[in-house]
DNA sequence: CTGTTAGCGCATTCAG
DNA sequence: CTGAATGCGCTAACAG
């Protein structure tokens, strides 16, 4: 079963090679009837043009590229929904690349990128990631939009959520609980989004006219062992600094605060209140439902799919890099209650 | 910026096309000093060979392509893993689609993969997909190997996980806690997997001497208010034919039965017990935490992959289609508990 | 060891 | 509307 050529359906169909070439663009100036009998031939042969021919000769692989962390996000689903939907009545088609490997994307990745396979390019927050690659690349006429990296990379286009609006929404809304001593379970400090988070989150605390306690703010990263071992440190402290309310910077560390607590014979609400963020669906369904905030990242997907797509087909309005910041939304359950009375 | 050819850099470093040619494909005839100082200039010149002609001339792109269902499953990440990890140290690069849309695999991933974009295939479970045009695939050369869709096309390679032991356990596990009445809430009916696991759990009721209840095994999706409405139902049955533990095909739907129970202000494991499929992992998590089967997602990536590697690489050692089991184990959490006493 | 010459499969002029 | 000629960027014999 040799694959087929353009010229052997040519010569099945008794026609020349450019004539099928231009039924295969839906060129107009092409006999209706002709037309037809070349796809009929095409059919019944199975014939299917050459990827890699065409995208030699066009110049153009109709291929965005999607570059994400990993799949253990559950929100990569939302993402890649939110971009797929955009995508999907285009001429271009979706490919992920997953960096699994730890250095930075890998030399591999690297070079699908850089040797013209993918006509655009979006990349989805990595922690660590050399946005310098990227920055170059782009530079070099790739486009590139970022997701969830906001402000990291001016130069670039990016959308994101508004990561200090979600802290404020949680410390305000802890604060309203009469908590006066949250603590924070950071994840990967550095990372802009955990700096947002925190920035609001002290925001808060200042219209509350408090001080945030760095005590309360340990570097952890997201690890579930070091999360145990930090909620656990924060148990031990002194009762006139321990915290009322724990503010985990991912949903699935919240998960650990909270299995954490229970064996630790905390009640969660009653003696803590905890909040994730995210939203992951797992959120609802723990004990108790977890408090969290809620990015909307399938629409972090579709706008970003929209800028590459017009990037792309030369709408390019105006040179100005876009940066959008989408809103973010805090989702009350029931992990989160007032603050017991002070003893 | 224009894109830099292979003539370029030649011309650059004063020899010709060929001798470049050479040195991207290391071969070993070309002079280490003169191979230096190419491999100096493209550097210099940010030079990367064009996927697009690389791949026409060579008759290989040098893709793994990867076809899931959706990224919404958790354990997708796990094989992922497993695939990436056999990969990475070969010459091959994977790449994934996911097919969102509904019909089908979609025109356009179908083109993709008939194209020749892809050296190969692994096709991850989809629900009601369409194998014959894998088939297809595979008999005029595009090698392809299934993942967790064992059975379903005897004729391409497979791996999945043992459904029927996992079904077999789950069913002894619960008839061992005295449990005589076991709901099925099955999911996709007419899937291989279900139709396993359904004929594990039987094999454990027969060997206990009793009869599956057909009133115990409506069909039913998995979409959260199908489960729930299921639960509800089951739980309105006259107290001789009322179930006292529900198997959940899915972890997540499990979630949902579980949520369910509580709101009915039935106590889980007291009054009935649950269990899932898959042992997620917020599984774990939930409350109680969930009596499950876990399935070896990552190993199952490893060995389709390896398979297909082989294959690639004309190791085929014998041509009978391989398909391959793997074990699945019965986790017992705090879901599952002796059934009550009869009434 | 290096340069020459053909294609790979298709798109795209430009005549006919 | 259709056929012949060129080239996309690279590899692969084959000479030198």
């Amino acid at each position: 079963m040799a694959k087929l050529t353009i010229r052997d359906i040519a010569r099945l169909s008794g026609l020349s090679k450019s004539t099928v070439s231009l039924v295969l663009n839906n060129s107009p100036k092409v006999d209706p009837e002709t037309r037809r009998r070349v796809i009929a031939v095409m059919r019944e042969h199975n014939y299917v043009p050459s990827f890699a021919a065409t995208a030699l000769a066009k110049g153009n692989t109709g291929l965005i590229g999607m570059i994400v962390p990993g799949l253990t996000w559950r929100f990569m689903a939302d993402i890649n929904y939110g971009v797929a939907k955009v995508v999907e009545d285009t001429k271009y088609e979706i490919v992920l690349f997953t960096s699994t490997n730890e250095r930075d994307y890998g030399g591999a990745i690297d070079r699908v990128m850089s040797s013209g396979l993918c006509a655009g390019l979006i990349v989805v927050n990595h922690d660590k990631q050399p946005l310098d690659r990227l920055v170059d690349l782009h530079r070099g006429g790739l486009p590139v939009v970022l997701i969830d990296t906001l402000g990291a990379a001016g130069e670039l286009p990016a959308v994101g959520a508004d990561n200090h609006t979600g802290g404020l929404l949680i410390g305000r809304h802890l604060l309203g609980l009469g908590h006066r001593r949250i603590a924070s379970i950071l994840g990967p400090v550095g990372h802009p989004y955990v700096q947002e988070r925190r920035r609001g989150l002290w925001d808060a605390l200042r219209e509350a006219g408090l001080e945030p306690d760095p005590g309360l703010e340990a570097e952890t990263g997201f690890e579930e062992a070091l999360v145990r071992r930090r909620t656990r440190e924060l148990l031990d402290l002194p009762a006139d600094r321990r915290p009322t309310a724990l503010f985990a910077y991912h949903d699935s560390a919240a998960f650990a605060v909270l299995d954490e607590l229970l064996q630790a014979g905390v009640r969660v609400p009653e003696d803590v209140s905890v909040v994730g963020f995210n939203d992951i669906d797992a959120a609802a369904h723990v004990r108790p439902p977890l408090t969290t905030v809620r990015q909307p990242f399938a629409d972090m997907g579709r706008r970003a799919a929209g800028i590459l797509l017009s990037v792309l087909d030369g709408v390019e309005s105006d040179e100005e890099p876009r940066q959008i910041v989408l809103d973010t939304e805090l989702i009350v359950r029931e992990s989160t209650a007032p603050a017991p009375a002070d003893r």
